[in-house]
DNA sequence: GTATCTGCAAACCCTTTGCAATAAG
DNA sequence: CTTATTGCAAAGGGTTTGCAGATAC
């Protein structure tokens, strides 16, 4: 019931992370894992961080208001993906680039080889090709990744 | 004509290469780079193997009879894959795996879980849905890439 | 002959890890 | 209290690069 929740003029809109959280604290204490307040903010700025980012980005992120080591990111990570939070999307410039992925819908992406940009979409014929696919090899399938690059509009533009 | 061309038996099978040799000298005289023993080695040895590779197999294999240095592999890779040699197919424990591309058809994998072993597969949507999603965004695509991961049937086998 | 290419070793850079101090439960 | 976690700095490991000698053309 957020009125900032898709208004991109509020500079840090208060999204109701509640839920989101509460699943990572709970996914922590399950498996053994402490809720410190470090996880807790690299968590936080994940989920009201929407796009694709690297460890870099929610270093520097991090550290204007809750500092947090590299070794502690690169350390929460994989807690993160195994807690379905998080998703590996791509190597871009020889480092890893992650997405938020919980509550979100399964989607793929358009990689701009000009600005490196990302952009989303759905298609459901993907799923019907993994299932067809994992059946007729005796696969058994966990997920798949559809990417396709080129120009987006606003480079093609550009470089008219 | 030559009656080795499929046939596993062969160690070494004398397949007529002389077509993608020749293709890969050209790209390279016609760039102005110059054609060394040391390219036509690594040429040569990814032109017979089909499947896919990481630097250090290739190192390992030309080793044998062509010692080539690794920097000049890393070297090579680049105008291999400029000239459509070859392409980037994925990362796995943080090196990067190629394949042959030239006068192959376009195709997607399976990738296993547990045993790292790659399958392949075509599926003609997965170019009508790059279309269709490159026209409906103004993108102008270049490629796609599809991947689904998860057990092969021998994987599931042993596990049971 | 001249400019490119090669091999070697060092540099790079992202990521991981050992360790002592700190904090969660 | 006990054990996991943190930050730091050093180590790892694939890839890149500077340079002097070798080689394509």
């Amino acid at each position: 019931m957020s009125e900032d929740r898709n208004n991109p003029a509020v500079a840090e809109p208060s999204v109701d992370l509640s839920e989101e959280m509460d699943a990572f604290r709970g996914f922590l204490k399950t498996h053994g894992y402490r809720v410190t307040k470090e996880r807790e903010a690299i968590a936080e700025s994940i989920l009201k961080n929407h796009d694709h980012f690297d460890v870099d980005e929610l270093f520097l992120y991090l550290r204007a208001k809750t500092p947090v080591s590299k070794a502690s990111i690169y350390r929460a990570i994989p807690l993160m993906i195994e807690s379905g939070l998080l998703a590996e999307v791509y190597l871009e410039n020889g480092h890893m680039h992650y997405e938020r992925v919980y509550g979100r819908e399964h989607h793929s992406h358009l990689r701009c080889l000009n600005c490196h940009r990302i952009f989303e979409f759905s298609a459901p014929e993907l799923g019907q090709v993994e299932k067809r696919i994992s059946r007729q090899e005796g696969f058994k399938s966990e997920g798949h990744k559809f990417e396709i690059w080129g120009l987006c509009s606003a480079c093609q533009a550009e470089k008219r």
